[in-house]
DNA sequence: ACTATATGTGTAACCGGTTACACATTAGAG
DNA sequence: CTCTAATGTGTAACCGGTTACACATATAGT
């Protein structure tokens, strides 16, 4: 019964109680905790006296519903599996945790209707800006918000974004395989709908016409279980394929694994380029070949362009594109 | 100009607004939303079509200032780019979202620092229910919480958990490599303070100790950076190893890699076995023997448990074991 | 017909902050 | 020594919901 003096939920403490323990209005002890409007410097000291002494933590609930605004910002990700976005991820929390801002995150795990009840929730809790990283960046979804919304491995005209150079990082994909001797190349192409995705295959695309070798074209999604059929089929149909450039590492691993298992030799017989660079890349055997997308740092921009947007401060740029480049490990030919 | 008709951040309809259209009290109109109380038949439909027509939402915010409630539930994962937490993850989140609640996530990074900020801004957020699976477990962070708390893929005596049967993986990957010949193993053990690291552990010593064989232990951490260089200082040191119990899939594949790249043959001259069995797990080649956790399974388990627990509902039972299983591949020698 | 109870609705207080405004008091300028 | 401006503080309304309570009406029981 003596554990009962001790409620459990004492953070209860509200600004009227540190306003009686301090001898003056919630109005003056509000201002001392903004630092807004006038207040006395002694009066000060005796309000973040009775602060310290109840513990008192400001509900930010009540904040919210006034002002409208929170202290968090929603970060959307298409597919919290796939190692890159999680990369990405860590960049924008890093970044916000030192602005004092509090991020969270949702997975939409490609379907529309849970990236609609994200965007519900993150309005619902009055988040102060999102970053989405989602497939839908050309929908409506993000038209009518109240808030800034930057764009992470998305390209968009409507709204500001943050992504890698996917036209250098397909042409480098091509060039490095071709110039390692590839002559009859499967080009993986991402989804259509991003455009990231496309700015690859296009750049990949030129680099292949103006050199002289064979290539054919193969769609594919991002996803994990999408990558192991579809390097099955690759190679029941392209059985000549000597250079493959995947549209993602996760998709390259299923090649890998899958070459490896009908006894293709790496890279002697056939070459394959990554794109991502995801953590696991260097783990694979060999050690897979990549354009590295420099996810962390992708991250943390996005997240400062967002923080400079909502502080109003001037852009420079709407759009950050980020430079890609190509990580040379053992599933390509080594050249002199 | 014509634009600026349609005023952006329509969405601040409210109750009252919902109210004078409906020719009613906001008291009906609260009745009527959340179905508590009397309200007639009729009043009801012309709340309700007052609703639709106006696109009313509920402000999220304001209900849980009074209710000191959310929907919200937080989900703290320890390593995000761990792949066996993304995988957890999805199993809360789609147990939570059949249930209409809404999940935040937030990775601590495994930094207490983090794991703090992130508790708090769960509580300032009033969320219903916490699910976390870092490695503080047994910390005083989750002691005076006013809300239930689930540990997932930890065990703590003071909380209700679920978690896997780690004894009995142990057991497996030891009996199983045992079984297969291995005589001289090293058996990695993960983060001295995871009671379900040392479960493993433990698991797998007792069986070592019952077989005749040689084995020793090298302590490591569950993270990507120093899974590398323990694997490259394990071959150095004891080059004459022919079994390896990995602590978990990241640190197999670490050392599976470095195992091809010092040129040993797997299986037949050293044989390893995984924990989690993360999707990568199988894209690896060759691909690897592990032992697996139900993770998506667990994280739904988790949900389930703490919506029980926010219901107040009786429970069968606090603590929930999940049965691991080993799944064959080809890091492990074929037996008849 | 006459209570007792069930049903339906509105008023106003409340949740815990923020801030417009009114009212002192003090400092500075002429 | 005034007069104005700057400084400091409190009162009360407000954010957008919820709900205790009062009141009115309908239904049922005897």
């Amino acid at each position: 019964m003596c554990n009962r003096l001790h409620i459990r939920g004492e953070s209860m403490v509200t600004i009227r109680d540190v306003a009686k323990k301090a001898g003056v209005s919630v109005a003056t002890v509000s201002r001392v905790l903004n630092n807004k409007g006038y207040s006395h410097e002694d009066t000060r000291k005796l309000v973040n006296e009775a602060i310290k002494e109840l513990n008192y933590k400001p509900n930010e609930v009540a904040r919210s519903l006034f002002k409208k605004k929170s202290r968090l910002i929603g970060l959307l990700l298409p597919d919290i599996r796939n190692p890159f976005f999680p990369e990405l991820a860590r960049g924008v929390e890093d970044e916000m945790q030192e602005q004092g801002l509090h991020l969270i995150i949702g997975n939409a795990d490609e379907k529309p209707e849970k990236e609609i009840d994200y965007i519900q929730t993150f309005k619902q809790n009055n988040v102060i800006g999102i970053i989405s990283a989602t497939n839908q960046a050309e929908t409506e979804l993000y038209e009518d918000l109240s808030f800034p919304v930057v764009f992470l491995d998305r390209i968009t005209k409507s709204h500001p974004s943050v992504y890698a150079d996917g036209l250098d990082g397909g042409k480098k994909a091509a060039h490095e395989i071709i110039r390692r001797g590839s002559k009859r190349i499967a080009l993986l192409r991402g989804p259509i709908e991003l455009r990231t995705a496309q700015d690859r295959f296009k750049g990949a695309v030129d680099e292949l016409c103006n050199a002289n070798v064979d290539f054919q074209v193969i769609t594919s999604s991002f996803s994990f279980h999408d990558a192991e059929k579809m390097a099955k089929t690759l190679f029941e149909k392209f059985p000549e394929t000597d250079g493959i450039i995947a549209s993602n590492d996760l998709s390259a691993a299923a090649i890998l694994h899958e070459a490896l298992r009908i006894g293709r030799s790496i890279p002697d017989d056939l070459q394959i380029i990554g794109y991502d660079d995801i953590p696991l890349s260097k783990l694979l055997f060999p050690p897979l070949s990549t354009i590295r997308q420099p996810a962390y740092d992708m991250g943390r921009e996005a997240a400062k362009l967002l923080i400079k947007i909502i502080g109003k401060q001037p852009l420079v740029q709407k759009n950050i594109q980020m430079p890609v480049t190509f990580i040379e490990r053992q599933t390509t030919r080594k050249v002199e």
